[in-house]
DNA sequence: ATAATTTTCCAAAACGTTTTGGATGTCAAT
DNA sequence: ATTGACATCCAAAACGTTTTGGAAAATTAT
């Protein structure tokens, strides 16, 4: 609407003038100072954000990509989570632009297009694969980004991650407490990072008591894959007494599975999320979540501490995960007992 | 990284034409354009965003307000549509940037920052109140936008919503034929428009039925909220056998204040928003939601419509509700017989 | 051969800021 | 009076595009 020419003319002053007293400069003096800010607040000016974002070569804006990928984006509440993020990118002048990978393009391509149009001042990724090629275009371009999850890159970047790993072993332990023996992993892509981390936390557990590391299946991160995955699991010639799964809602579809399966509902399970709809099924299923409640600020702190050239490895976050012990992980009082653990109908 | 005068200067050629040949103007020759192109894709040239948007007088932005009310932002599959609605405008060339209110600023306020700094081409407003400043500011700015949920405005503007009144009109019609007589309502704040029209729906019901209306309280649209309405709809003289509510989530919170009160699990449930969780409740909770999966994408094209220049009477879209019949809207099996009984099937 | 037309190109002017590199005036110290 | 220091202002040059309004060259029509 207005700008900084209109502005000056009918201040009687020069542009310059106008825009140093505007962003508090020393050398405008203090009556014109304020008598610019009372005609700028007056008159309602906003500064044009693309004559800016031209002149001082930063675009004010980050981008998150979201992967469009079978299943979901990620947990409900991740909505939340970039709100978050949102708000407090905006302190600092920044806006948050959400980029789902278009149809038919690679989420590469994508990336490519925000860095080298200079779109974005920085990039948060998600769903990262441990072997990400998005994490390599965007460190071969330098700039500042951030992960939600680790990879496996050898140059180090920022990210935030939980600690799946831990998460996963102590909930192994736990069940090996309770005497199991037979501990099953509906494991989720092991492309991804996160499954990995789970799925090692698991294998680390099992190994060090000595127990088999056998069962386990890898399906897609849904209800299907884990119903899928389950099904498989207690198919085969030893079935486990106790089941990991990678996330709720493959804990979910677990539980269905388990359900049309003789001695089904023996069996222990604990899953990966704290979905809403966790706390509701049946039995209640016990779960695991990242902790902290202020994940989305976290990743802007992250964010603007890379936009503002901080080294990547000392931007890095592993938060503990916390047990939320429900129904599910306890089913079978007579576990002791059957060693071998196959039973059919 | 690059730009149009490096790219010019590499091939002998004016900044003009190599920008009107990657324009594809008819007015530089197959073979200039051709060479124009094979070193753009070479080089991976992208113009810069900024310099464009200046020129162009254009944002390539659309920004969708989030507010951080108590409570949620919306459904929890709201990114999804999010992610779509975005997916489907970057095909124009426009990103979509998520706006949360900042703590202590007003939605206004952010508002304005947006159309006045130039900021966004246009805007998405969501959880829309029956009388909307933000409404009234954008149509003031003369600025295309699109609300999702309809306000009370005098001026016409775009917009989407379902069709709670006829949603919830017909559930209580559903509760009427079932043999109920005193039909609850848990309702949203009543400045939302999404809860009024809901409110009015089962209104309208229960008047031409001739039934009692008075049975209706008030809360925040969230699980403690639907809580607390049910325990006072409960404690009066006169109970509801059935109780329509605004929310899932209020439902959610309804069926545990229900289970805390003497004959509660006698009460019959509906709920709005088919939330993922509620077919895990117990009972698994009967429900409504908006017609069509591909919300995101109609809100996008109504966006692009209205920034095409159509008037905002010729973009309002009002979906159909559909009914998700589970366990909970028949709980009671003896009704039939206090009354005058209808029952089929 | 000349005129008219079409094709192909380009210099320069925007777009609205921020920033650079002074210019001008004032005041105190010499 | 001259100098130096300081306060206050501003013209002009960016930033990298797109677009305007031709100019030059090639082609066709007279």
């Amino acid at each position: 609407m207005s700008n900084l020419k209109q502005l000056a003319q009918s201040l009687g002053l020069s542009i310059t003038t106008v825009s140093r007293a505007l962003d508090g400069y020393s050398d405008v003096s203090a009556k014109t100072k304020a008598r610019v800010l009372e005609a700028a607040a007056r008159t309602g000016y906003q500064p044009n954000a693309s004559a800016r974002r031209l002149r001082r070569q930063r675009a004010e804006l980050v981008a998150v990509t979201l992967p469009t990928a079978p299943g979901h984006i990620g947990p409900p509440h991740f909505l939340d989570i970039l709100s978050a993020c949102a708000e407090h990118l905006a302190l600092s002048g920044l806006n948050l632009v959400i980029a789902p990978v278009p149809r038919g393009q690679s989420e590469l391509e994508m990336c490519r297009r925000f860095v080298d149009g200079q779109r974005v001042d920085a990039m948060l990724l998600v769903r990262t694969k441990r072997h990400d090629e998005r994490v390599e275009l965007l460190q071969s371009r330098d700039i500042p980004f951030v992960t939600l999850g680790r990879t496996e890159s050898a140059r180090p970047h920022a990210f935030l991650d939980g600690d799946g790993f831990a998460g996963f072993r102590d909930a192994t332990l736990r069940f090996i407490a309770d005497g199991h023996t037979h501990i099953g992993h509906v494991a989720g892509p092991q492309e991804f990072s996160f499954a990995h981390h789970r799925r090692l936390g698991w294998d680390d557990a099992l190994r060090r008591a000595g127990l088999p590391t056998e069962l386990v299946i890898e399906g897609d991160p849904t209800e299907h894959g884990g119903y899928a995955a389950a099904k498989v699991l207690m198919s085969g010639p030893v079935k486990p007494t106790a089941i990991l799964c990678a996330t709720d809602e493959m804990a979910v579809g677990t539980l269905r599975a388990l359900r049309e399966v003789a001695g089904g509902n023996a069996v222990s399970i604990i899953g990966h999320d704290d979905l809403p709809m966790s706390a509701f099924t049946d039995p209640p299923l016990s779960t695991m979540r990242v902790t902290g409640d202020d994940i989305g600020v976290r990743i802007a702190l992250l964010l603007l501490r890379a936009l503002g050239g901080e080294a990547p490895e000392t931007l890095q976050e592993i938060h503990p995960v916390e047990f939320l012990p429900r129904a599910s992980h306890r089913r079978s009082q007579r576990l002791a007992a059957n060693d071998a653990g196959a039973q059919e109908e």
